[in-house]
DNA sequence: ACCTGAACACCGTTCAAGT
DNA sequence: ACCTGAACACCGTTCAAGT
């Protein structure tokens, strides 16, 4: 868990590149990563030093966000029943991928890595941990994945902004129902 | 209905555009619209003479295969219960997905024309026609819609190649849990 | 009316030179 | 050990010249 050691500049260099990044996602556009290294002062080359690509960087910048998702696991199967914690962590994951769509990007990606890496991760562990009180109860389909989940969840990606409000909602109620066990 | 005249080396040229590219999208890599054009023997200009958009083409190269989904629902629908009908019919929709990824993309892309169009189309009249059939019965839940179906049957888009055995089966089974009406 | 293909634009990515 | 930024690569897209 020890950082690796790096000279100073390097290390400053990297948390202007992730913080001129955050700003930068901000924006509609396609985040381009020329105007990162220069809204940053750096080299493109120092970027790429950084950042072996697109979406390491794009982890780095939301790592707080979904950090919080992982606690707000526990925290919700601490207060609630299993269904009604997932459906709280549901909208929880919804109001991210509405505000910072980016969000999404990158807990699928931190969840592909973990996978390549043989490891769930721990934004795996927490929709785990999620599923697995519901199994425990017999609320949830014991065939279900986190990977399922994140799959379906995938679909308020594509929504159109002018959607959420009629859509979203009734698309995480079609997951969840799909997720129950049928009783 | 009728078909815009064009000059006949117009017509041969818009045919061999189509064909090279039914026959480049084979391959796992994206698609060059320049090469499509070099394959084609047409110039690029040509290209963008007759089709305005990388998704025109997309929606050209894959008209057949959308027009057997769209006459499917109602075969489906003519010798099955409801519910067995739409998960027929997703069943079938998966399988054009594993083997020729981009008809789901030239699907959303009609959807999404259509809409625009302020008109249904025609996939999303045949999912439509699924969904009411179940919703006549009491089975399928009466605030879903067609495009509720065409963003969560999206999950499939992101599966990995060496997911589908295991994970796409599951997915549609939850997706079809999820659309059921609650008893 | 339509076609050609050189040229332009835009970005991601690399790498020689520098500190 | 790290940085810079010119240069390259890759594609999509346009448009002047041609038939």
């Amino acid at each position: 868990m020890t950082r690796p050691r790096r000279r100073a500049d390097a290390e400053l260099n990297r948390a202007r590149i992730v913080a001129a990044a955050r700003s930068l996602v901000q924006q509609p556009d396609e985040l381009r990563l020329n105007e990162v290294a220069k809204a940053a002062g750096v080299g493109q080359g120092t970027l790429y030093r950084h950042f072996a690509s697109r979406e390491e960087l794009l982890v780095e910048v939301y790592r707080d966000d979904v950090h919080e998702l992982v606690e707000a696991a526990s925290v919700l199967l601490a207060h609630h029943d299993p269904l009604s914690a997932l459906a709280a962590w549901f909208r929880r994951v919804t109001e991210y991928a509405r505000i910072k769509r980016g969000v999404f990007a990158a807990v699928t990606t931190s969840v592909r890595t973990d996978l390549a890496d043989h490891s769930i991760g721990s934004i795996g562990e927490a929709i785990t941990s999620l599923l697995d009180a519901g199994k425990a109860e017999g609320v949830i389909r014991g065939d279900a994945d986190a990977r399922d989940v994140i799959l379906l969840i995938g679909a308020l990606t594509r929504l159109d902004d002018d959607e959420w409000d009629t859509r979203a909602d009734r698309l995480l109620r079609i997951v969840l129902d799909g997720l129950r066990a049928n009783e």
